[in-house]
DNA sequence: GTCTATAGCCCGATAGAC
DNA sequence: GTCTATCGGGCTATAGAC
């Protein structure tokens, strides 16, 4: 999921990458699933090593520590997150593009469910490792994806609504179902089976029908197409 | 937030067990904090002495094990957790309900934003701790909250919406205020400002709004009584 | 590039003086 | 009831043989 870091003695040795490259893949992929599980501190290297097959020196040889490993996915993480909102544009009809974003959101519970919980965790334990994300430019860009939304509300194409709050409510709701995926299986299932395609098909539809309705959005799709909205 | 553990001693000494309570509350609060800061795994003894102001050996003294400490905390949160969405029954009004119960999330998240994230890590991580609880018939109890907002569904009081979905949207977005405050602390306000309480009334009648009308529901306090449901 | 060995630290838990 | 001292263990990180 992620670039090679440094590359070093391109000359000495064959290199052409490949068997650093492979094992920078593997190590992230393992630190992945434990970062994942347990969060960035109750994380220890030799796990992450003893899931990647390796001695825990050679964690240490790849990554000069076990934060530079951590940052490493992280950033890759964040780079990806906000990329969904960034494509909501003033000129878009809000039916198509809002449910568009939520399916989208909800496709990607389903695929990348640790990175949303690497995520999550580093969010809710403080956001030590992000305070340099959050605090340039964030506030900003916040801002200018709610004067999207509010530019529809002004347009007459959605009721008027806080979009702060809004935007708050499609990340809580899609994010849900991988960030409590193990308590949603458990109320819906019972039993140890995880959720299947049927059960994210099932709620993207049905979080798409209340937030499109309970904006004033007539769904794209929906039957009744001339459902009022008030000004 | 807690009752006094196994009592000892009662004859030797006064004990009215003031020093006991006192002592034993004083460890509690701080051990919620850096629990809901770091996680089980994460937080040290050490940590969790220094705040309460205590030499570490002395929370090995009222409580045997830093697990048992956890799950002194973590049942107690259980406890108040459930409590809110037991109280809808068939036969309110979903609009007066619903609204009610949003509200009372919200304010469960202002107020106690430290046992919603202890809850949320716990989930987040596996909830290895809480395998007993999800087994004990979390299923069914979860079957039988969704069965009253179906009942709400046939009586014709509000839109044919999944109600398990519902429900989690509902858990999601309220509790989003409390587990990732410092994401909408950052988004709204940029600096370190916390949320203040307008905030909140603002998530709690955004919300309200949206979801209600979002399930073909007239807000109680609304200004048009007359909106139209589709059966 | 790979792996063993180990330094140096912090942890949970306990013993035992006060 | 309180607190110091300490044990045994797991941790990050590094040194150095192969």
């Amino acid at each position: 999921m992620v670039s090679t870091p440094t590359p070093d003695k391109r000359d000495t040795v064959k290199a052409h990458g490949t068997i650093r490259a492979r094992n920078v893949q593997n190590i992230i992929g393992a630190a992945e699933i434990e970062f994942a599980q347990r969060g960035y501190k109750a994380t220890s290297i030799q796990k992450i090593a003893a899931r990647a097959g390796l001695p825990k020196a050679n964690i240490h040889y790849y990554f000069n520590s076990k934060l530079e490993l951590y940052l490493e996915i992280l950033t890759n993480i964040l780079r990806l997150w906000d990329a969904a909102l960034n494509e909501l544009k003033p000129e878009d009809d809000p039916a198509t593009a809002l449910s568009r974003y939520i399916h989208a959101k909800i496709e990607f519970s389903r695929r990348y469910p640790l990175a949303s919980r690497i995520f999550a965790l580093e969010v809710m334990t403080g956001g030590e490792h992000l305070r340099d994300y959050y605090q340039q430019g964030y506030h900003t860009w916040f801002q200018e994806r709610c004067a999207v939304l509010q530019s529809w509300v002004k347009q007459g194409k959605m009721a008027p609504v806080d979009p702060a709050h809004l935007i708050f409510l499609l990340w809580s709701s899609t994010q849900h179902y991988a960030d409590f995926g193990y308590q949603a299986t458990a109320a819906l299932h019972g039993d140890k089976q995880p959720l299947s395609d049927s059960d994210y098909q099932q709620a993207a539809t049905t979080l798409s029908t209340i937030i499109l309705r309970g904006c004033g959005i007539t769904p794209p799709d929906s039957a009744s197409p001339g459902h009022a909205m008030k000004p």
